[in-house]
DNA sequence: TCAATAAAAGACTTTTTTGTCCTTTATTAT
DNA sequence: ATAATAAAGGACAAAAAAGTCTTTTATTGA
């Protein structure tokens, strides 16, 4: 269903917008244990949701990662967006390039409801 | 959502059920070209997908790809099931180990609609 | 029986995803 | 100022997925 990457981005951010609405800021050290992720690649997954401003994050000491009032509304469709793009929303399930509402593919009406409860 | 190797086996086992309707069997070759995929590739996938009795296939001359009576009644979630097992209905979706009914993830009810529908 | 045909099987290559390491830059507290 | 800290960035390495090619086996019709 989900990419590795996407489930890590997923479980990161959940993690995050726990401890930064209790105003904590968390480290990739402690955010990779807590989520059951590898360090080196959830750091790098959340410098990604970070330059595009999803989460927001700090160097330094006593520095990390933490939403900003706007982040903490973002919506797991918007995490999914920025990393694997709106393809899961607009793409066939079936990969058919010319499948649409006037020429749908024989899964189209169903996958629709998927992609919308997913949404 | 769902992979490449996944896409390709039901838009061709899809297209076998229509032909094979029609009382007709077809090849590789033509496969390839009505479902628009690498013919090599869904050679294995079909290979893979006969071997599990999804698909019946014959030999020679006149060979080709069909569906016995009993194969013709086969659903959506059997084919995702020979193909990717059932991570997909059974998995958590966030990917994590200890969710469960009891212990459930963030979003795991939301996830069991979906897969339901899936399904 | 033999040549032609088409799937089965096995060995590959390429691309993408996943995962790791090392250096640089920014920030804080002393 | 400076040493310690922690994220950012870039360069890799490993594994998995996707795709290709060649040889073998089974079947048919002449």
């Amino acid at each position: 269903m989900f990419s590795k990457t996407l489930e890590y981005a997923i479980r990161a951010m959940i993690f995050i917008a726990q401890k930064s609405k209790a105003g904590i800021r968390v480290g990739i050290k402690e955010i990779a244990k807590a989520i059951d992720a590898p360090e080196y690649f959830i750091a790098k997954i959340l410098q990604d949701l970070s330059r595009k401003g999803l989460v927001q994050s700090l160097k330094g000491p006593t520095g990390g990662f933490y939403l900003e009032e706007e982040s903490s509304h973002c919506s797991l469709a918007d995490i999914v967006k920025a990393i694997d793009g709106n393809k899961l929303f607009t793409g066939c399930g079936l990969g058919l390039k010319n499948c649409s509402e006037i020429k749908p593919c024989p899964i189209h009406y169903e996958f629709k409801k998927v992609r919308e409860d997913i949404y």
